[in-house]
DNA sequence: CGGGATCCGGTCCGATACTG
DNA sequence: CAGTATCGGACCGGATCCCG
């Protein structure tokens, strides 16, 4: 089955910095929400937006963000399927973030 | 729906999103940094400033930021040995990302 | 006091194959 | 089109021991 690969429980305190990475760590978290923005977007432009990350992990990853809320899914009952990601205004709440990391990436590290 | 949608290219081996992730992504270098602060801080005060890291964690990825130049480290030739770690430059300017994920775990985490 | 070195289990993640 | 299932290597990270 699905090991629900849990976040590494660093959650004895209410930290909020390590509350927020644990769910916004890992690898492509904030690549997603990045991606996804202000868009509703399909699973398949979704993907191929992001090069490099295998369905798995998009899937995975997509998984847990919908389960805390960041991501809305919408599965539409056709034949072939749809499904629309966009991001709650919880997920949206998270672009900032991203944003002060592109700003420093681009200052320190091109 | 007419909602501006800016383009995203994330194709680009130098998204900078992903460069500051490849730095600051692990699950300790934001909560050192974050530590440190303005401070200068000895090794010892950081580590127990910081309850769940082992020592193994926290040299290794102290290591790694002095490495990328976000953390300086001063060692007086002394017995016992001291050392003292504080933010350069740039990891002064990666305190905002904190703040921001501070904001997010604080308003929706919590 | 401030580390380094090594072992080792668990987890992450890519590749591949399959499904409705 | 939008996923699921499974395998296996890579790697993360904790525990332990050692050192100047």
């Amino acid at each position: 089955m699905n090991y629900s690969q849990k976040k590494i429980d660093i959650s004895d305190e209410k930290c909020p910095v390590k509350a927020s990475l644990s769910i916004l760590g890992g690898k492509w978290p904030l690549i997603i929400l990045y991606q996804i923005n202000n868009r509703i977007i399909r699973y398949g432009e979704l993907k191929r937006s992001i090069p490099g990350i295998s369905e798995k992990m998009l899937i995975q990853t997509l998984n847990q963000l919908v389960e805390h809320k960041l991501v809305h899914k919408k599965a539409y009952p056709e034949i072939p399927p749809r499904v629309e990601y966009s991001l709650t205004n919880i997920g949206y709440n998270s672009l900032p973030i991203i944003d002060k990391l592109e700003e420093f990436g681009r200052a320190h590290l091109l």
